[in-house]
DNA sequence: ATTATCTATAGATCTATAGATAATGC
DNA sequence: ATTATCTATAGATCTATAGATAATGC
């Protein structure tokens, strides 16, 4: 972003999503301010406003990109060791770590959290509930669901040791083993 | 509060905290504001800094009080199934739901996640710690501290269903039961 | 000529403080 | 007289917008 860009509605646009979907994640909804996110993005702040609205509305549109690159293409004994992956994955870029947790920290009664009920409600969800016949699937597809967020949250917001510097194998592992307690389909290859 | 109050520094300083208490865990640290904290404890909002100082000092205090009460008087095996059995409880006063939601919340680089970072690590980590044998004992606490952490986060900030409708009775068996996979000696009765 | 981008600023917060007011205890 | 409480406001943000500038494509 350093270098000098053509000037490129498309590209614009595209950096102001990655630069948001890093910053919402390291610091929540709040205190990423559309100043900084255009600065990373390497552009003027007036142009968030002008391809996305308002603020709320780029939020809007990291979530539902996020959501569907995650969700969209894997087989549903496999999304929960490909969302661990993806989250343990340290070489990763921050910018495509989940803004699902910016979400959760953002505040309680407005749209974000209507926006984060109603995408993993409808997505993400429905892959884990199929992969038990329980009655009270959808239950324990919350409880895997909220595992998934604490794990994001305390590496990505707290930084807490060990967690941080565990071998992403060996977390996986973990996890993935005590999930399968409540869901019976589920594939517990780390590396699937 | 609405009834013609004493003056009394010690029950204004209370009702702050108990009304910070609510409010952080509610919204978070930066959607409470001090005004929202005070009006809620039925005080000018200039008190909060007489008393406390500032708004993260005030914070922090909530924090400390509530980390103390949590974990102080339970023997490590029952600590996650008091926890659990608090948090679930919905007829308890929102005020004493933990504000570590809260923190985690907040910003990942200031002081809140610092704070959040030594408070639990020392002290509810070391009873979860205590808890199995295995090399990576501190690894297994911290995933069961997500856990618990994404629980709270889901219910609270999102809402999700069915999860805040579910009994209380049967998410703390799934949980418990799902986690003596990593910690061993975890006292797995719901009701203890 | 069109449109991507930037400048400048309005308007709405929010935290924090200085100084005034009023209720308590000796 | 002491001190708990309130009034009023400074100063620092932050989102959002109106209008000016400058790079592209026909």
């Amino acid at each position: 972003m350093t270098e000098a860009r053509r000037r490129d509605a498309n590209a614009t646009k595209a950096a102001l999503l990655r630069a948001a979907g890093e910053l919402f994640t390291e610091r929540g909804f709040d205190r990423a301010t559309v100043r900084d996110i255009a600065d990373l993005a390497g552009v003027n702040q007036s142009l968030l406003f002008r391809y996305f609205g308002s603020k709320e509305e780029l939020f809007h549109a990291v979530l539902a990109i996020q959501t569907r690159e995650l969700v969209a293409e894997s087989p549903a004994e496999k999304v929960l060791a490909r969302t661990l992956a993806r989250m343990l994955d340290e070489k990763r870029d921050p910018s495509s770590q989940s803004s699902w947790y910016a979400a959760l920290r953002s505040s309680g009664h407005d749209s974000a959290a209507d926006a984060i009920r109603k995408q993993l409600g409808e997505d993400y969800i429905r892959a884990l509930i199929s992969l038990t016949d329980a009655e009270d699937a959808d239950l324990r597809a919350d409880l895997v669901l909220a595992w998934v967020l604490g794990l994001g949250m305390l590496r990505s917001v707290v930084g807490k040791k060990p967690l941080v510097d565990a071998d992403p194998q060996r977390v996986a592992k973990h996890v993935l083993s005590a999930a399968a307690t409540l869901l019976e389909r589920l594939d517990t290859d780390p590396a699937s």
